[in-house]
DNA sequence: CCTCGACGATCAGGATACGCATGCATGTTC
DNA sequence: GAACATGCATGCGTATCCTGATCGTCGAGG
């Protein structure tokens, strides 16, 4: 999962990007409104967190622009105001959370956790395709109940393909969504921690779709539709 | 859009319910977890605003019930306590946003507008034709409900023709939408493909117009009503 | 109704691109 | 500095694709 965070504030914007990398995400910062909305533009994110009170262009500016492009990745709105008038402004801004300064860094993770997990159409936390779960609180995978051990980037990369779980997803997109700007893109690397992960989790739990990139179904909700 | 509401306290419960009728939703309410619960399990609603504080039933179990039961209308969480780890839990449990007592009415509306707007947002993308079916955001195609394996080509060739439903394509033309320019025109790749696809999804799928090239057809949209 | 020409369908073999596995060099962490 | 994680390069096996030949079918005209 790849964020991006536009933050005017050198050292909150820091901090929030180490913690995030710490708990699993792909993250680039912005510092201003421009370069912000221009990334947000390019790059393709699972969610934003934004701050409204940006120098040069203002945050919601920015997200305003966003949702007449047509994005629609979730975004997170971070506000140092404590009105509520600013928050309606911002939800009808096409904002779909927002979190007032000063806040708990755990809040704002299990939010952003909450936004993604929707934003995907998944219910709950947890996540399940057949003998294989992942817990995104915990960042815990079991297989049939026992805890595996996975790597960091393995874990993006079942985390992203489980939050997609039933779609066919290529390697550009995985590429784009577990790695942060500046990445090789023509490397092996996708098909090396898919061999990996297939290793601890058993060769069926991802399905190669020859030609389009790979997909992880669960044996539950297969045919009978 | 209709929306239920799960509220303990009746001033409240009544109160809201007036408001949201009045902006033009169709109201529900409820004033306790077990006659809830059993609301949003039979009923359809739009988004649930559900108060965690409830006598009998726990509002977190209710939800946690509805999500194991499959429902995934978004769910506004009302909490009185103000401790972030409430929020996280009740996040956590498959809630969409929440929101501490006492809120204004117009930041309520708000994040319900928001909530509606974006899980309805994500209109299926989905092409039909009689038996089959192919998902352009997954990638899937399903014949009777069944999952069928087709390769690349097959794919983007049956895709062409479900985008284009009804219309007799030709051979030429399907060769300038599968294939990147410089291929041998001359070639009969798209019988073979168009056999091939046959196999698997049924003879009568793909119609041959002889000289002109190929169309496919929806029994449920054919000629005379 | 039959014949014939033209077009489309099918089949099988070889070429190739694709994905897999492994080893190794470089980074990172404790 | 050791253990581990990461990413790149290599060689290998194979599903997939294209080609070319043959077989089947449609439809018009005699």
């Amino acid at each position: 999962m790849r964020i991006l965070i536009v933050e005017d504030e050198p050292t909150l914007g820091q901090q929030l990007k180490t913690t995030l990398e710490q708990t699993g995400y792909a993250v680039d910062l912005s510092v201003d409104g421009e370069d912000g909305h221009f990334m947000g533009s390019t790059e393709e994110y699972d969610a934003v967190i934004l701050d409204l009170g940006l120098p040069e262009i203002d945050g919601l500016t920015v997200l305003g622009m966003w949702r007449k492009e047509g994005k629609t990745f979730p975004v997170l709105v971070l506000t140092a105001r404590d009105s509520w008038s600013d928050k309606v402004a911002g939800l009808d801004a096409g904002a779909d959370d927002y979190l007032a300064k000063p806040f708990q860094t755990e809040e704002l993770i299990a939010r952003l956790r909450a936004l993604i997990r929707r934003s995907t159409g998944n219910a709950t936390s947890e996540l399940i395709a057949g003998k294989v779960r992942l817990d995104t609180r915990s960042g815990r995978v079991t297989l049939d109940g026992e805890p595996v051990k996975l790597t960091a980037q393995e874990y993006k990369l079942l985390s992203y393909l489980m939050h997609h779980k039933g779609k066919v997803v290529s390697r550009t997109e995985l590429i784009e969504h577990i790695y942060d700007q500046d990445f090789d893109r023509d490397s092996n690397t996708i098909e090396v921690f898919v061999t990996r992960i297939r290793k601890k989790l058993g060769a069926d739990v991802i399905t190669t779709i020859r030609g389009l990139g790979y997909s992880l179904d669960d044996p539950a909700d297969a045919p009978r539709g």
